[in-house]
DNA sequence: GCTTTACCTCAAGTGAAGTTGAGGTTTTAT
DNA sequence: ATAAAACCTCAACTTCACTTGAGGTAAAGC
C-alpha cells in the first residue's frame, strides 16, 4: 500500500489534485522527481507531505511563492529531516496564531460594529483602512508580499 | 467631517483603495452611485460601510462574487438599516467561527505531525486529501462555492 | 480666465494559480 | 499483439481581482 516510488497520476489522485497541477507545480519549483527510462515522473513518498503542505498553506492565504520560499528555506535538495519539518511547523504555527488572532479580533469588530449598524465613523475600526487589525505576532517567514508592500508605502499619519 | 455626500476621489482615499476599484466595484454590481451635473459619480456615506464589508470579507477568502450575493440578501434598493446589518453580522460571524476552528485544527495537526516529520501514510492526517479538516459549523451563505462543490463531489464515506 | 487637478469611458494588460487541448509516446491489460 | 489507459510537451486559454493607458470632460484654486 504504501509505496516507495509513484507516478504521477498516483500521486494526484492520492492528492485530489489534477496531474496537470502536479507539472505546474514542479515547474515552480515546488516539488521534485526524476524520470523513468521512458521519460515519465517518478516521485518518492516524500512528495505527498510537500503537496499536503502546499495545500494547507493555500487554505490559509499563503502564495505558492512564499510556500516555495519556505521550502527553500529548508536544507537544499535533501530529503528533509524531522528537525527540518519541525523547524518549519514552528514558523507555520506562528503564522496560524496570527491569523488566527486577525480572525478573531475581525469577529469582535463585526459584532460591535457592524452588528449594532453604528455609523460613527470616526470610531469605527472598520472603516479606518489605517488600522490594519493587526497581524502583529505573526512570523516574518510567511507574512504575505502584499501586505508588507501595502504597509510600507502607507503614509502612517494619514486621517480624514 | 463626516460629509453626507462623497466623489470618488474622496471616498478611494478613505477607504484606502483606488478609484479604479471603486469604478470596479460597481461595475461588478458591489456598490452603487448616482452621477452629478457632470456625470461625475456621488456617493451616500453608507458606502464607506460597504467597502470596509468587502474589504474585511476578502480577507478572510470570501470571493467578490459571495459578497456579492450577501450584499443582494439584504432589502434591495434600500438603505440597509440597523438590523439588516446584524443579520448579515450573523452570517459572518459564523463563517469566521469556521474559520477560526478551521485554523486552530490546523494548527495542531501541524504540531502533532509535520512537526514530529512522522511518515505514517495511513494515519497522518495531513496526507488525507479527503479529510476536509472539517470547516463544520460555518454558516451557509457564505461558505465559499469551490468549496461546497468539492464537497458535493466527495465520497463522504472515506478514508485512507 | 486659465491652469491644474479630478473625473469620465472603454479597451487592454497583469499576475496568480491553474486548466485545456493538440499531437505524440509509453505502459498496462487482455 | 494489440488496444486502452496513462503519460509526455508546449502553447494557449480561464478566472479573479484589479490596474494601466489613451483620449477627452468637469471642477477647483488662484
Amino acid at each position: 500500500m504504501a509505496e516507495a516510488i509513484w507516478s504521477v497520476g498516483k500521486v494526484a489522485k492520492r492528492c485530489g489534485i489534477n496531474v496537470s497541477t502536479l507539472h505546474f507545480y514542479e515547474q515552480q519549483g515546488l516539488i521534485h522527481s526524476w524520470r523513468n527510462a521512458g521519460n515519465q515522473r517518478r516521485y518518492k513518498p516524500e512528495v505527498l507531505r510537500r503537496i499536503s503542505v502546499i495545500k494547507a498553506a493555500q487554505k490559509v492565504g499563503v502564495s505558492l511563492e512564499e510556500i516555495k520560499r519556505a521550502f527553500e528555506s529548508l536544507p537544499n535538495n535533501r530529503t528533509p529531516t524531522v528537525e527540518d519539518w519541525q523547524q518549519l511547523s514552528k514558523n507555520w504555527q506562528q503564522m496560524l496564531d496570527g491569523r488566527i488572532a486577525y480572525l478573531q479580533k475581525l469577529r469582535n469588530n463585526l459584532a460591535g460594529c457592524i452588528g449594532c449598524g453604528c455609523l460613527s465613523m470616526t470610531s469605527c475600526p472598520l472603516y479606518n483602512p489605517d488600522d490594519k487589525l493587526a497581524e502583529s505576532g505573526s512570523g516574518p517567514v510567511l507574512l504575505d508580499q502584499a501586505e508588507q508592500k501595502a504597509r510600507a508605502q502607507q503614509d502612517p499619519s494619514a486621517s480624514s
